[in-house]
Order: structure tokens, then C-alpha cells, then sequence
DNA sequence: CAGGGCTGACGTCAGCCCAA
DNA sequence: TTGGGCTGACGTCAGCCCTG
């Protein structure tokens, strides 16, 4: 059952769902906050665009790691490719 | 007063508390499940909206993304 | 055996008994306290997310229309 | 305080809590829901926009009265930002 | 300041439920 | 099936805070 009778069960669901969420939340928070970062782009050039190295304009504006970025990298306008792990 | 009527009082006064504290603590115990019973719900009624508004903010994002490839 | 070591023996017994329950009941309430806690954070977590979610979910509406209109 | 120490009073509060939050959670839903429908509607002409009750027409894709709408209904090309948050 | 309303914490009883 | 672990509910004590 969904509702167990030990508090310490219950403890423990709760922590697992909360771990979840949160995890989806920032997801989400990261992705939308990439897709508003690339959307302003392209109306106007910047001169970030004449970079020899536009990676590193994207990760100047964003926090950590982006593994999601892949698929934004898709987009036909910006190639984004894996910096080499 | 004798002391006997005096005994008598204390122990009714007693008394009388003790049944107003009894009956305080079964209203207490009743609120505090209720208020337990409150807070669940309310976290599951968090946890719907946040799935809703996360899956609702990914709908509107591809969205933004596609209009901005038209 | 006597009827006296017999009652000796169900007395110990029970008050064994009595002193495993009180300590099961003490680390039951501190669970239980811990629960509630647990709920109460869990609330205005999910609480500040609905918020910030919200928030983006206004931004990035208006930036769709935005676009929409030039 | 904003930690009552009558349940009562957190129940209340809470219950405040919860109605303010979930009016703003059905309002930025259902706006949510408007943009995303009007947003479909201009690079394609519908034949509903020839009918002479286009008011009609959108009610018949969202569920509630929708008093914002008929603005937005009157004049698509105006912004709608509300406060500001 | 004393008195009373509420609640936190305790010990006890009764009952559920799972592993032995 | 049953003993033991956990928990629900009770009554009591102690303490806080507010009102008289």
C-alpha cells in the first residue's frame, strides 16, 4: 500500500518523492531557462555570435552542466557539439 | 472550616480539572489529526499542480521553440 | 512452584513489558514528531516550486506572445 | 507569528494558503491555455474566423466563462500583461 | 499576579499486522 | 497461528501564553 503504517516508511516515501520533484523541478527550470537564452537570439545578432567559440557564450550565461543541451543543439541554426569528455 | 470539608473541596476542585483537562486534551488530539490530515492533503494537492505546471511548461516551451524555427 | 514466585515472576514480567513499551512509545513519538516536520518542510518546498513555476510559466507566455505578434 | 501554536489557527492559515495558491494556479492555467490556442490560429485562417461569432468559436475550445477573452477576442493583436508579479 | 485555555511529553492500555 | 513491534487513543502532569 501507497500508505504505509510506519512513520519511518512514510519518512522514507516522502523523501523519495520530494528527491523526485525536485529533480524534475530544476530539470524543467534548467530547460526552460535555455530555451528563453537561445529564443532571444536569433531576431539580433550579438557579438558573442562572431565568437570563435559560442560554447562558451552559452555557458557564460548558464549555471552547471546542461546534458539536455544535446537535443537543443538539434536546432539547425546553432551546432552544438560534445566539447570531448 | 473542619479540615474534613476542606479535604472535600480539594479533591472536588481536582476533580473538576481534571475532567476540564481530560476533555481539552481529546479536542487537542482532535485538531492535531486534523491539522495532520490537512497538511497530507495539501501536499498532494502541491504535488498534482507541480506535475501540471511542469508538464504545461514543457508543452509551452516546444511550442516557443517551434515558433521560433518557423 | 509457589503461588508466591508465581506472582513474582508475572510482576517482573509485566513490568519488562511495561518498560519496552515506554520506550517503543517515546521513539514512536519522536518519529511521529519527525513526520510532521518532514511534512511541514515538504509543504513549503513544494510550495516555493509552485511559486517559481508559476512565475516562468507568466514569462514564458508573454515571450510566446511576444513573438506571436512580431 | 506566521507558526501558530493553536492548530486551529494553522489549519486556517493553511487553508488560506492553499485557496490563494490554487485560484493562482487555475488562472495561469487557463491563460496559459488561451495563448496557447490563440497563439495556433494566425499563420493558418480557420473557417471559424469567417463566422460571425468568433466569440463562440473560442468558447467552444475552452471549457469556463472566460471573462479576459473577450478582449483578447476584440483585439488580437494587444498585449495582455497584467501585473507585473 | 493568579487563573485558565492549549499544547508538549509521558506512561499505559488496546489493537493491528507481520515475521517467526 | 501467535508473540512482539508500532501505533492510536486515553488520562495525567508540566509549562506556555493570554486574559481577568
Amino acid at each position: 500500500m501507497s500508505n504505509p503504517r510506519k512513520f519511518s516508511e512514510k519518512i522514507a516515501l516522502h523523501n523519495q518523492k520530494q528527491a523526485e520533484e525536485t529533480a524534475a523541478f530544476e530539470r524543467i527550470m534548467q530547460e526552460v531557462s535555455v530555451t528563453r537564452v537561445i529564443g532571444m537570439q536569433p531576431p539580433r545578432m550579438t557579438s558573442a555570435h562572431l565568437s570563435p567559440h559560442p560554447q562558451a557564450y552559452l555557458r557564460s550565461y548558464l549555471g552547471g552542466s546542461l546534458p539536455n543541451v544535446n537535443q537543443i543543439a538539434a536546432n539547425p541554426q546553432i551546432e552544438l557539439h560534445h566539447q570531448g569528455g | 472550616q473542619s479540615p474534613q470539608q476542606m479535604a472535600e473541596e480539594a479533591s472536588r476542585k481536582r476533580e473538576l480539572r481534571l475532567m476540564k483537562n481530560r476533555e481539552a486534551a481529546k479536542e487537542c488530539r482532535r485538531r492535531k489529526k486534523e491539522y495532520v490530515k490537512c497538511l497530507e492533503t495539501r501536499v498532494a494537492v502541491l504535488e498534482n499542480q507541480n506535475k501540471q505546471l511542469i508538464d504545461e511548461l514543457k508543452t509551452l516551451k516546444e511550442l516557443y521553440v517551434h515558433k521560433q524555427n518557423d
